[in-house]
RNA sequence: CGGGGUGUAGCGCAGUUGGCCAGCGCGCUGCGUUUGGGACGCAGAAGUCGGCGGUUCAAGUCCGCCCACCCCGACCA
């Protein structure tokens, strides 16, 4: 086997991922079984998102704070949904100081809980609200399986708690978050995404209703991506946010969440990802353009770095990385970059002087067809508008891919078929939690969410039941 | 917790019916030649063979116990 080629995409998609993940220098093992090391290189990816997001939040009203990691257990048992949920996945610390706590305190795995105790704190009157708060933060969850960003037993994330006077203004906040999620994954990630309701069975534990984006990774299966939740008065009550209104009447708050972990940057990965490695989004790639030195001997070599130093200069508007490393060949080079995402790559040698022109290289178009000979005059420009295209290339293709791999089905065979190994299935869907797990089991496909543009109303493919609503089905991460 | 598997150099692995010096590829260090698609030569460094115990003249190899990790299920952003 030659340990330099990366596993196919296509014979073992697990493999290529993992390898993927380790060898583009993403992120690591860690001692810890279940944990995970994210390398600088994957940092600055998420970097990059955290970015995005927070100019998206500041816009919609957030500002950020921090709140604790340790949790006194009882808070954690005031909402009885939420521990129901979660008591199975929690890290418990039990000593402190060399002694045995009085009561003990649980690792968040997310900070509803805490978050509530303060709010109860803040909030008298409606001229407290609304409460628009975010956290970035990591967070716990002791996971039986794990897979590296996808599902580690500690994760990053920004988790958004807010606080409402009215029942409307929460809804409207619920959906408003999960279509800033929609927003940020379709024009920063070029992840196309459907954002829609989870049924009943798959909603987070105390909330009244969840919303998700479902992405479709290259091996058709859905990834949850970011969600939204609408916790009703659920938290409220249990944590006592209590306002008084215009009225001078008691009301119990409103409250949301919403979150995008680093199980993002496994979406991006799958989403582009091809067997020469990573394909990053322009917009998120921690270097846009790498510029590789073509030197024969030691005399070419100040000409061919000066003009380098030049070109770069050039382009300072984006981010630049000159692989000037001694000892490895362009062809090395021209690999490693490509496995790690690299959306453009510019080659300038002597020959590339002498015609005062350099090739530009795309991630997103492999081999040769992705090469042209630009002038070295105006690289800016040029650089500009191949990024651009390379990030409307890539949404268009990810979008292309995920549309030919959803089949609208009729029939439980069509579906099972379909789900199996084709794609999602789109159905007609009459509510039904029972009937939900019954299809788990025989097909390991879930909900995803309910379709967000479905209209009119048809025959339950599964039920046979008259219904308004359509669902995605799909094996799932 | 149920089923299956693996522990030998940083990584990936080979090591026969027990046998004398524990090997290979990649990587790493030094020197030289190279550099337009994953360079080559020479010289090197690097191992409690997962742990403990047993059988034996002799254990990486056989036996017992333990530990760790991986894969498939149940759980999940």
């Amino acid at each position: 086997m030659d340990e330099k080629k990366l596993p196919s995409r296509a014979e073992n998609y697990s493999e290529w991922y993992n390898q993927l993940v380790l060898r583009a220098e993403l992120a690591d093992y860690a001692p810890v079984r279940g944990c995970m090391v994210v390398r600088p290189y994957g940092w600055a990816l998420w970097e990059n998102i955290q970015k995005a997001l927070d100019e998206r939040f500041k816009a919609t009203g957030h500002v950020n704070a921090a709140f604790p990691m340790l949790i006194p257990q009882s808070f954690m048992t005031k909402e009885k949904e939420h521990v129901e949920g979660f008591a199975p996945e929690l890290a418990v610390v039990t000593h402190g100081g060399g002694e045995k706590l009085e009561e003990p305190l649980v690792v968040r795995p997310t900070s509803e809980t805490i978050i509530g105790t303060m709010y109860s704190k803040w909030i008298q009157s409606y001229r407290d609200l609304p409460v628009l708060i975010n956290q970035w933060a990591n967070v716990v969850r002791w996971e039986m399986r794990t897979r590296l960003f996808l599902r580690t037993l500690e994760f990053y994330w920004q988790e958004g708690h807010t606080a409402h006077a009215t029942k409307e203004e929460a809804v409207e906040e619920t959906e408003r978050m999960l279509q800033v999620y929609a927003d940020f994954a379709r024009n920063e990630a070029a992840v196309p995404v459907i954002p829609g309701r989870k049924s009943e069975n798959e909603k987070f534990a105390g909330a009244k209703a969840t919303y998700s984006i479902e992405a479709m990774m290259g091996d058709t299966k859905a990834l949850q991506s970011g969600t939204s939740h609408f916790l009703g008065q659920n938290f409220a009550e249990a944590f006592d946010i209590k306002f008084l209104d215009e009225n001078n009447q008691l009301q119990y708050a409103w409250t949301t969440s919403w979150g995008i972990s680093t199980r993002f940057i496994g979406a991006i990965i799958m989403t582009h990802g091809d067997d020469q490695g990573l394909v990053l989004p322009p917009k998120l790639a921690p270097f846009q353009v790498v510029i590789v030195p073509i030197y024969r001997k030691d005399e070419e070599k100040e000409r061919v770095m000066q003009k380098v130093r030049e070109v770069a200069a050039e382009l300072g508007a984006f981010r630049v990385k000159v692989d000037d490393r001694e000892g490895l060949t362009p062809g090395f080079k021209f690999n490693d970059w490509e496995l790690k995402g690299v959306p453009l790559r510019i080659e300038i040698g002597p020959k590339d002087i002498e015609k005062s022109s350099m090739v530009l290289s795309r991630r997103d178009i492999p081999g040769k067809e992705g090469k042209r000979f630009v002038p070295m005059a105006g690289a800016g420009q040029t650089v500009a508008q191949i990024l651009d295209d390379i990030q409307a290339n890539l949404l268009r293709k990810a979008t292309e891919f995920r549309d030919s791999h959803i089949f609208d089905c009729e029939s439980y065979e069509q579906m099972q078929d379909v789900v199996a190994d084709k794609g999602w299935a789109r159905v007609w869907w009459s509510p039904d939690s029972a009937n939900e797990l019954k299809i788990k089991e025989e097909t390991k496909a879930t909900l995803r969410c309910f379709d967000p543009e479905a209209e009119g109303e048809g025959i339950c493919f599964y039920s046979g039941r008259k219904t308004n609503q359509k669902a995605y089905f799909a094996r799932a991460y």
